[in-house]
DNA sequence: CCAAAAGTGTTCGAACTACACCCATGT
DNA sequence: ACATGGGTGTAGTTCGAACACTTTTGG
């Protein structure tokens, strides 16, 4: 690749669609919002923006997610570039999607409803424009790859949880059901959570146990050579 | 992320790095050319070439790989988009980086000495320019990640190989050793390499037997659920 | 005959799976 | 008192890891 003398080289509109997943205790959800105007009016769509010159993609993805959540400093990965020729109905435009790791609690419902945005189960899927279905396929399927050898999971559950609603966040992941005593048992010989005196009684008359996934005990175990599996 | 109407976004040279990656035998190849001029003269760089308005970036991928190897339908998998502003020295270039899986043997030396082109080992390499040297190691680790559960690594050898040719192989690809008895049995046990009788004699003096895999065999496999594991 | 690489089975332990009952509490 | 979800232990099986010697043949 030459250095300097691009000109006689095309350049394109890049643009950013991030898949901001969330889980609600009971779903895992993806954040959408419903096209007000025609074209593709009543569509969904990601949340999504374009590159600009002053930053860089990374720093993009960031932005367009601060800028539609109003939240910061939240965990992000690149998906990877979308470029098919017409992918977009209007010019050409080539889109790198990333996906987010969000605590729901910390978004803003007004800001939401300011972008006509909502939280949507990833299992019903509406309809949605472009390829941005597969965008969410594709970045699902790296959270299940990745979910099973870092702890990522815990970025979409509130600081304090209980082991029912952890064991439902993995088989929504997973897509699959897990037995209990078995899960259990794995995540307390781990030693990367503390569990705490104080009860969750939202969901049951007998109450939870909360846990914090203790992320110094994790890194003093991941320096030790320990690999995190689940 | 609307539609038409995109005049007053930024615009951007948007260029493909290939990642070839080849196997002699003995070693796990990448393929780079050595700039002969200035600036970053001597450095080594990955072989790229720009996204063009009439082609997709899956489609410039393959074009810029075929341009300079003379070699078509090869497996190809995008790695990713590198977008930091000042990657490039130039002016702002995206890229986005495509790993490929070739057999050696199909590559013109001719070719390859026209574009200063040289297979250099994946563990020593050179000085390399901008971020060629994070996707390499990007690509690497998808290639381990992808090689454990598809049958990818065959792509990377001549259609008969032998079982000390495959294990040097994965042994490359994971970076570690692997237990030769172990490593027949897992294979055999698959079901998916056909063994011939004819053999090897370039490596010993014994000979191995050749063997080839058989993709009829594995997909039948697939569809009844199996799932390949190394 | 010897060097050099190919080929071959068994044993042990760790990790995963399956599985059923009691507990605590709010209504 | 009962319905609801939370919490606990064991036994059986499977899979991966470790391990050493014989075979072939060209030089």
């Amino acid at each position: 690749m030459p250095v300097a003398f691009y000109q006689e080289e095309e350049r394109f509109y890049v643009a950013i669609d991030c898949i901001i997943l969330g889980f609600n205790g009971k779903d895992l959800d993806v954040l959408l919002y419903k096209r007000k105007f025609e074209p593709m009016k009543g569509l969904w769509s990601l949340m999504g923006g374009f590159v600009r010159a002053n930053e860089s993609v990374d720093e993009a993805a960031a932005r367009v997610l601060a800028d539609c959540s109003g939240i910061d400093h939240v965990y992000m990965e690149q998906v990877g570039a979308y470029g098919e020729i017409h992918r977009d109905l209007g010019e050409r435009v080539i889109s790198i999607a990333y996906y987010a790791l969000v605590n729901m609690n910390n978004f803003n419902p007004d800001m939401l409803e300011a972008h006509n945005a909502q939280w949507v189960k990833v299992s019903e899927l509406p309809e949605l424009i472009f390829d941005h279905e597969q965008m969410i396929k594709d970045a699902l399927a790296i959270l299940r790859r990745k979910a099973a050898v870092q702890p990522i999971g815990f970025k979409l559950l509130p600081e304090r949880f209980t082991m029912p609603q952890l064991q439902r966040l993995y088989e929504l992941i997973y897509r699959t059901t897990l037995d209990k005593r078995n899960f259990r048992k794995k995540l307390c010989a781990m030693d990367i959570l503390e569990k705490l005196d104080e009860k969750d009684k939202s969901s049951s008359k007998r109450g939870a146990h909360y846990y914090v996934f203790n992320r110094e005990k994790y890194n003093k175990l991941l320096q030790q050579g320990y690999y995190f599996s689940l």
